[in-house]
RNA sequence: GGCGAGAUAGCUCAACGGUGGAGCAGUGGACUCAUAAGCCAUUGGUUCUGGGUUCAAAUCCCAGUCUCGCCA
C-alpha cells in the first residue's frame, strides 16, 4: 500500500483577497482529498503558500504606494486566517518569500544549467531612460497596432482580445510617470523545453488513461500538435530571486518559473520545521509516493508541462545538491486534477468589480461546512459553474439540512427521549435492518473509488443518497410506531439507524470536517476526527513570516497507519450527549441581501 | 490568429451509439420522530444551430454560434 500523498495546492498570488472561485477550484479539493486520505491512515503532506513575487505586485505596490512587500504581508494572514476558519488542513501554508524558498529555487536553476538545459538569448525590452529601468510589458501601455484600441497593454489588447507583439505598440508610454520608453536590448536565460520534449510527451502519455482529459489535451495535444519552445525564465526587476550567478544579481528569477518550486520548497521547509530534515525525501524522492496537483485550468499548462520539465531537467541532480549520499529523482506529479472556472451569479468574478463572495467575508456570515457543501456540490470539475445565492439557500436548507442535518436530529433527539439518552442494544437485527447498514457498508468502498479518481462532487453525492436511504427507511419502519406496540422492535430501527449515522459520519467527515467533529462529540467518542490548525510565526533571515500549520492531538483519530475509513461496528448501550442542530437552517430573506451586496 | 474545453428540464449535473435520467425548485397526497425537516406521487426537454455517417446519434464526423482558459 502505498502511503506517502502529496498534495499540492496552487499559491495564491498575493496581490488580492481568496474568493471562492479560488476556494472551489484548488484549497477545498485538496483538502478534501488529503483529509480522506489522512482517515485512511496514509501519511499526507499537503503544502501551498502565498506566491509573492512577480509584476502584478509591483503593480499594485506602485499604485498604493508601498513596497512590494508590504504588498504580500498585507494579504499573508488574510490567507491563513481564512484557511484556518474554513478548515482547510495545510501542514504548512507558507511563502515564496522565505529564505528557503530563496536557496532551493536558485539550486533548481543552478541543476537545471550544470543539466544543460538552460542558455541565455538576448531580445529587446522596453527601458525608461528616465527611470533608469526596465519595463515590464504590463508597465506599458500604447494603441493597438491591430485595432486601434487605445490604452492597451503591450502584450495583450483587450478589446480585439489578440496577443500583441509589445515591440510593435503605437506610441508606448510607462504606466509609472507617462513617459516614453525606449526599446532596448537585454540578455536572459531560457529553459529549453525543446530538448525535453521526447520526456515531457512519455510523461504524459503514462498517465492519459487516468487524467482529466482537458488537462490532457491542453498539455499533451499541445505538445503533439505544435511543440515546445525554450522559454525565458528570467526578468529585469528588481522584487524577486536574484539570478544566482555572477554579473546577474540585478535580474530575477521569472516569478511562474520559481512559484512552481513552492511545492518541493515548502515541503522541505516543513521537514525543517518537524526537526526532520530529511523527511521530504518520503513524498519526493521515494518512487511510491503520490504527488496530486490541485489547481484552476488556467495553470494547467505549468503543472502539466512546465514543472514536470524542472523536474525531469534536474534529474538526480537537486537531490544531490540537497546533500544526498545517493542522489534519487524527484517525483513527477500523479495527478493534475485541474478544475474549471466559477462564475457569480451568471457574471464572470471580478475582484475590481466586487463581484465576487470573498472568502472571509461570507464566513462571518454563514458556517464553514455550509460553505464548503455548497461549493462541493457546485465544484467546476468539468466545466465552468455557478454561485448563485437562491440555489446556495436551497441547497443548504433542502439537502445539507433536510437530508442529512435532519436525519441526525430525528433520530438521536427520539432516541435520547425514549431511552434516556443510550444507544439501545438490541439482541438480533432484521433481515430489512442488515440490508441497509451492508448498503451503506458498502458505500465506504464505492465512495472511496470516487476519490481515488478525484471525482468529488459524485463521492458527495453518493454519501448523501445514502442519507437519503436512512431517511426512507425511517419511514418504512416508523419507530415512532413501533414503540407503542413492541418497544423491541423499535430498538433495532433505532440502533440501526444510528450505526447508519456514525458510518455516515465518516463519510462526510472530508467535506464536513466540522459538522463531523460536532456529531463525533454528541455520539460521545473521547477521539478527535482530526487534527488542529495552527498558525505560527517563523523566524527568517529574510524577515518573519506567517505560517498555517497542521497538528495532530493525542486524541485525534486520523494518524499514519490506523483507517479510519471502514464500517467498525458500533455496540449498543453507549450513552450519547444531548443533539442539538448541527445545521442552520438558513432565512430565505439571505438570497436578496446577498445579492444586494454585489457590485 | 493558434491550441484546448464546454453548451442536455427553471437550477446543478448524469447518460458518451441502442426507447433522454437524478437531486433541488414547482404541483398533489398520506404521515408526525425531526430544524414544517422526512416519505410517496407528479408536471417539465426540437439534448446550442445546420448538415452528414448509421438500421439507430445527446453520443461519431463536418461547418457555424455563444461562453471560458492558455499562448512562455
Amino acid at each position: 500500500m502505498n502511503d506517502n500523498i502529496l498534495i499540492a495546492i496552487a499559491w495564491p498570488y498575493a496581490n488580492a483577497d481568496i474568493h471562492v472561485g479560488n476556494i472551489t477550484g484548488s484549497h477545498l479539493p485538496g483538502d478534501i482529498v488529503a483529509r480522506y486520505h489522512r482517515m485512511r491512515g496514509r501519511r499526507v503532506l499537503m503544502v501551498s503558500g502565498a506566491d509573492s513575487h512577480g509584476t502584478p505586485i509591483t503593480i499594485k505596490a506602485d499604485q498604493l504606494g508601498k513596497t512590494p512587500k508590504e504588498v504580500y504581508e498585507s494579504y499573508q494572514p488574510r490567507f491563513v486566517e481564512l484557511f484556518e476558519r474554513l478548515g482547510i488542513s495545510y501542514d504548512l501554508f507558507t511563502s515564496t518569500h522565505t529564505q528557503n524558498h530563496f536557496e532551493v529555487a536558485q539550486k533548481v536553476f543552478i541543476t537545471l544549467l550544470e543539466n544543460g538545459y538552460l542558455h541565455t538569448e538576448i531580445s529587446k525590452q522596453w527601458y525608461s531612460n528616465k527611470q533608469k529601468r526596465f519595463l515590464p510589458d504590463r508597465y506599458v501601455v500604447g494603441t493597438c497596432y491591430l485595432c486601434g484600441a487605445e490604452n492597451q497593454r503591450s502584450d495583450q489588447c483587450e478589446l480585439c482580445g489578440q496577443i500583441l507583439d509589445p515591440e510593435k505598440l503605437i506610441n508606448p508610454r510607462s504606466i509609472l510617470d507617462d513617459s516614453s520608453p525606449v526599446l532596448k536590448e537585454t540578455e536572459h536565460y531560457y529553459l529549453d523545453l525543446r530538448s525535453l520534449e521526447p520526456k515531457i510527451k512519455t510523461f504524459l502519455l503514462n498517465r492519459e488513461d487516468y487524467w482529466r482529459p482537458n488537462v490532457m489535451r491542453q498539455s499533451l495535444g499541445n505538445i503533439q500538435s505544435v511543440g515546445l519552445r525554450p522559454t525565458p525564465i528570467t526578468r529585469d526587476l528588481s522584487w524577486g530571486i536574484p539570478v544566482p550567478l555572477e554579473g546577474w544579481e540585478q535580474k530575477v528569477l521569472y516569478v511562474w518559473f520559481e512559484a512552481v518550486m513552492g511545492y518541493l520548497s515548502a515541503s522541505i521547509e516543513w521537514s525543517v520545521l518537524q526537526g526532520q530534515p530529511d523527511a521530504w525525501r518520503d513524498w519526493w524522492t521515494n518512487p511510491d509516493a503520490k504527488a496530486f496537483y490541485f489547481i484552476g485550468k488556467d495553470n494547467i499548462t505549468f503543472h502539466a508541462v512546465t514543472w514536470p520539465a524542472e523536474l525531469l531537467g534536474m534529474d538526480t541532480g537537486f537531490d544531490a545538491h540537497m546533500g544526498a549520499e545517493s542522489p534519487k529523482r524527484l517525483n513527477l506529479p500523479y495527478n493534475v486534477p485541474a478544475n474549471e472556472f466559477m462564475n457569480l451569479e451568471g457574471r464572470k468574478i471580478s475582484g475590481s468589480a466586487n463581484w465576487a463572495v470573498w472568502g472571509l467575508d461570507v464566513l462571518d456570515r454563514y458556517d464553514a461546512d455550509a460553505i464548503r457543501y455548497y461549493l462541493t456540490v457546485t465544484m467546476p470539475e468539468t466545466r465552468d459553474t455557478d454561485w448563485d445565492w437562491e440555489d446556495f439557500f436551497n441547497r443548504n436548507n433542502s439537502e445539507l439540512l433536510g437530508t442529512w442535518g435532519n436525519l441526525v436530529n430525528r433520530v438521536l433527539s427520539f432516541t435520547y427521549k425514549n431511552w434516556e439518552g443510550v444507544i439501545p442494544a438490541p439482541e438480533e437485527l432484521r433481515e430489512s435492518d442488515k440490508a441497509l447498514l451492508s448498503k451503506i457498508a458498502k458505500g465506504f468502498e464505492t465512495v472511496a473509488e470516487k476519490f481515488e479518481q478525484v471525482e468529488l462532487r459524485a463521492a458527495l453525492g453518493m454519501v448523501m443518497d445514502l442519507a437519503s436511504d436512512v431517511n426512507k427507511y425511517l419511514d418504512v419502519h416508523a419507530p415512532w410506531f413501533e414503540i407503542k406496540t413492541d418497544r423491541s422492535e423499535a430498538e433495532k430501527s433505532v440502533f440501526t439507524a444510528i450505526q447508519a449515522i456514525e458510518w455516515l459520519n465518516v463519510m462526510f467527515a472530508p467535506f464536513l470536517p466540522h459538522t463531523s467533529e460536532a456529531l463525533n462529540k454528541i455520539l460521545n467518542h473521547s477521539n478527535t476526527l482530526f487534527g488542529f490548525g495552527k498558525q505560527s510565526v517563523v523566524e527568517d533571515p529574510i524577515g518573519p513570516h506567517l505560517t498555517l500549520g497542521y497538528e495532530l492531538q493525542e486524541e485525534s483519530a486520523s494518524k499514519p497507519g490506523i483507517d479510519l475509513w471502514q464500517a467498525t461496528e458500533m455496540k449498543g448501550g453507549r450513552a450519547f450527549n444531548q443533539p442539538k442542530p448541527l445545521i442552520k437552517k438558513l432565512d430565505a430573506s439571505i438570497i436578496a441581501e446577498e445579492r444586494a451586496r454585489l457590485g
